[in-house]
RNA sequence: GCGGGCGUGGUGGAACUGGUAGACGCGCCGGACUCAAAAUCCGGUUCUGGUGACAGAGUGUCGGUUCGAUUCCGACCGCCCGCACCA
């Protein structure tokens, strides 16, 4: 022992030293082209935005994806394991504005650092096929993407009313305006018409609905998740005729979910922006004013939530089809213009909105649902399932049935039809910014807009950053080309293409990273689709989405032939850890606060502290861990371990300084058993019984136990059996024969099993095990040896009553009569003498007594 | 409001298709080594009562199904996440 005391694992030389011996051999290099007769597989994690810096939330996500690849590499498949960087967008642009730093220099210096800080956790990438999706060489191939798109019929240019952030000074998608406010600067979002690009994803709406069917290895709550984005809704269309034509309008089409509650009208309403609306406003002012007023509320979080139904009576009549009456119509402000059709039916007995639309402007409330077996609801709405009264020839049916029967009614008089919405809206990709990718378009005076030619159409370098708006727009000779088609002087498209595109077919370019065209057959042929694909659960919709909607797009134009991109999909936690303020309400960093004995915190002051809620780390709340540093002071492995220990890895899991500690602790721990291990020569195998013969089996369950943790991501449950079997190999061990060989053997075992976690360590252990025979990161997974595996004597439970009263050491697969008479007489005394009325026997498990006092 | 998830020791969490609850780690307590400290090693650690073998209770609460429930069912409480004037 006092030998061993001194050893000290030295990761400062030894994790270089094993990362340089795997790129010597090329360990991770994968083929573009297939390889017979291994099986593939495709690990990739979300790849970062190259801010500068990793983060912890980068270490937990990286070392998650390699574990997988290099898991699946030992069990003999054949792994891509890529890397790149998710480049375009805006924090270069600001850096540019604040430091006067080109966006592309800060870009590619970023990259250059986070690469250092990557390869130095040890990760298994196949460096040969990183690439930024601000290369040209990327970038371009997502402009002729982009133009077949278009000739297939996917891209549309239209006036839309978009989210303006007034302050970032560009469109922001739905998606990204978070409680009106926009999803970066936080400001509230306006609304303006501006001509836009959009992809048509709502023509996948239902198929990408139906897709989800065929993810069985995505977590539900995603797929759940993207189900309520894409919000299939079924109803009904209503053509309300006009008493009298308005300009050339003569009927409003309604999108009902509720078409049997028709004889409950008392007013249609239409939303500000409704052709009807702005007929009506064209001739009066007040109207004019009122929708105004609308637009300018916005959409702000504020006036959400203290909105007042609000409205403007058209003075118009329309006549409900079913009943023949006449109905006011309304301008509302709480009817959206781009769901279903921007006009509502008002139903005040059966939707609270109508109801206080009514209320409010003393409109009817006829009542037409009663409630099963109860009376009728008339002091707010009633939206659940009922018997339908006053509804004429509705009267007596189910709300279910009245549905069917309202629908047909309305088909026979051609007024209406069933029909479907969605929640889903197209999506919208112009950005009014430079750092992206241009949009590949010249607008001509004659022609309109028309592809480009000169793919790739590169963005130029100088621009200034010196006023407010797109710096392309400003560029005094960029956007001037002649027109491709006619050759007469035209503009450029100055909007870049939202940067969601671009990490929309990025593991598609992975495939074949260098070839001609965006895709290349035979590679993505072979790699796609990704069988593990790992990251952050807050692109459980947008990111995930785009990219399911660009690979059925991609299939259409010929680039890709699957539908879906990722086979399996893990979402990891956040890390966290606890956060600071002192008494003026600063956040204060880890360093500065001092814990007292009690519990309590101080600053270097002395002044107190109050300690926050454990919190996702972020430099606002001066929360972050630097994992270079981390790196610095323990070694990669040992912040690999650590983010792997304690938590499934799909929770969030809190920074500590004394897991680190521990998981540096096992590190250091595991290394002088080796070399102990190492040291003592092997006696031959042998006749062995008794404690060798334990640890062996030992070995072996430890084997099968952590190949099905990793198999299900229970990656916590596989560090803690690798931690049982060390704790099994602790002190010199005693000289009993063949002890010494199962000790190496189990030593060597775990060199592989803990291989994919701590792949440097890993490979000085199997160096001084196994010497000479190479790397552990080419090495085989162990396997467990079935005879090992049998258990031939197990502890069976003995209840009574189903409560535990004793256990019972016997032969497995005993005979349940034996057995039962051993447990009997084991459980004696507290059997007393009661009668036992029934014998559960439950072989290898338990035996329970029920007995009558 | 709608949709979904989760509640297990001081703590992070284990527990196969219902079958010995608390694996493993952290922390804590005790011991060894040391002049001492750190490091390391050994032992203990769900709670209550008892010196003790042992007894009782125990997986948010209440109830149900079952020989037996952390696991299945119902109601409630608490926390978390997503969506939300979606007709």
């Amino acid at each position: 022992m006092s030998e061993s005391e001194n050893i000290r694992y030295d990761f400062t030389t030894a994790e270089p030293r094993w990362q340089a011996a795997w790129e010597a051999a090329a360990c991770f290099r994968a083929a573009d082209m297939p390889e017979a007769g291994r099986d593939k597989y495709y690990v990739l994690e979300m790849f970062p935005y190259p801010s500068g810096k990793i983060h912890m939330g980068h270490v937990r996500n990286y070392t998650l994806g390699d574990v997988v690849a290099r898991y699946k590499r030992a069990r003999g498949f054949e792994v891509m394991h890529p890397m790149g960087w998710d480049a375009f967008g805006l924090p270069a642009e600001n850096a540019a504005r604040a430091r006067k730093i080109d966006p592309a220099t800060w870009t590619y210096q970023n990259i250059s650092a986070m690469r250092g800080e990557l390869k130095r956790m040890g990760l298994s990438l196949d460096w040969s096929r990183e690439f930024a999706t601000c290369d040209p060489e990327y970038y371009g191939q997502q402009q002729k993407i982009f133009l077949d798109f278009w000739a297939a019929g996917l891209v549309e240019r239209r006036m839309s009313a978009v989210n303006w952030d007034p302050v970032d000074n560009t469109v922001l998608a739905n998606e990204q305006v978070i409680d009106g406010r926009g999803w970066l600067s936080g400001a509230p979002v306006e609304r303006r018409m501006l001509a836009q690009w959009f992809l048509r994803i709502t023509d996948y709406a239902q198929d990408l609905l139906d897709g989800l069917e065929s993810l069985p290895r995505w977590p539900g709550r995603v797929k759940l998740m993207q189900e309520n984005w894409i919000g299939r809704s079924e109803g009904a269309e209503v053509r309300f005729p006009l008493a009298a034509p308005l300009d050339d309008i003569a009927e409003v089409a309604v999108y009902t979910t509720r078409p049997e509650t028709l004889f409950g009208m008392s007013f249609l309403a239409v939303a500000p922006e409704h052709g009807v609306a702005r007929a009506v406003a064209a001739r009066n002012p007040q109207a004019a004013a009122f929708i105004a007023a609308c637009a300018a509320q916005g959409t702000s979080e504020a006036v959400i939530e203290t909105a007042e139904k609000q409205g403007f009576d058209t003075g118009l009549r329309v006549t409900n089809p079913l009943n023949g009456e006449s109905y006011p119509v309304w301008i509302g402000n709480f009817v959206l213009m781009d769901y279903g059709t921007g006009a509502v039916f008002g139903c005040p007995c059966g939707d609270q909105r109508d109801y206080d639309f009514a209320v409010k402007y003393n409109l009817p409330i006829p009542v037409v649902v009663l409630p099963e077996g109860g009376v009728a609801v008339t002091d707010r709405a009633y939206d659940g399932a009922g018997t339908l009264v006053n509804s004429g020839f509705l009267d007596g049916l189910g709300t279910k049935a009245g549905k069917a029967a309202a629908i047909a009614r309305l088909v026979a008089l051609g007024a209406g039809q069933a029909r479907q919405t969605w929640r889903l809206r197209d999506w919208g990709i112009s950005r009014q910014r430079y750092w992206g990718c241009p949009i590949p378009v010249i607008h001509c005076a004659a022609c309109g807009a028309v592809p480009a030619v000169d793919l790739p159409v590169i963005l130029p370098k100088d621009v200034r950053f010196d006023q407010p708006g797109n710096p392309l727009d400003h560029h005094p000779t960029w956007k001037h080309v002649a027109c491709p088609r006619c050759g007469q002087a035209a503009t450029r498209e100055t909007d870049t293409f939202d940067t969601f595109i671009d990490s929309s077919w990025y593991f598609a370019r992975f495939c074949a990273p260098e070839a001609p065209t965006p895709t290349l057959a035979a590679a993505v042929n072979h790699w796609l689709p990704v069988d593990q694909y790992v990251g952050g659960i807050e692109h459980a919709i947008l990111h995930l989405l785009y990219a399911r909607f660009f690979t059925r797009a991609m299939r259409k134009t010929g680039h890709l032939g699957l539908d879906e991109p990722f086979a399996g999909l893990f979402t990891q936690g956040m890390v966290t850890h606890e956060s600071y303020k002192d008494e003026d309400g600063n956040w204060l960093y880890p360093e500065e606060v001092t814990r007292l004995e009690d519990g309590s915190a101080v600053d270097a002051q002395g002044r107190p502290v109050s300690v926050g809620r454990v919190e996702k780390m972020s430099k606002s709340k001066r929360n972050a861990v630097d994992p270079g540093v981390i790196i610095d002071r323990f070694g990669a492995d040992t912040a690999r371990w650590f983010v792997l220990s304690d938590n499934p890895p799909e929770r969030d899991v809190e920074w500590t300084e004394t897991g680190i500690l521990g998981a540096n602790r096992f590190v250091m721990r595991l290394y002088r058993i080796a070399v102990g291990i190492a040291a003592v020569p092997v006696d031959g195998p042998g006749d062995i019984s008794g404690q060798a013969r334990d640890l062996r089996r030992l070995t072996h369950r430890t084997i099968a136990a952590v190949t099905e943790a990793l198999e299900s991501f229970s990656f916590n449950v596989a560090v803690a059996r690798i931690h049982e079997l060390t704790g099994a190999l602790t002190g010199s061990g005693a000289p009993e024969a063949g002890m010494a060989a199962a000790r190496h053997e189990a030593m060597g075992v775990i060199a592989r099993l803990v291989a994919p976690m701590m792949p440097h360590i890993a490979e000085e252990i199997f160096a001084l095990i196994s010497p000479g025979q190479g790397l552990v990161a080419q090495a085989a997974w162990p396997v467990a040896e079935p005879e090992l595996l049998v258990v031939d004597e197990v502890t069976i439970g003995v209840q009574i009553n189903g409560k535990l009263r004793g256990t019972i050491k016997v032969p497995a697969k005993g005979e349940a009569q034996a057995n039962t008479a051993i447990a009997k007489a084991a459980v004696a005394g507290a059997l007393g003498g009661q009668s036992i009325v029934k014998e559960i026997y439950v072989p290898d498990r338990i035996v329970n007594f029920v007995v009558k006092p």
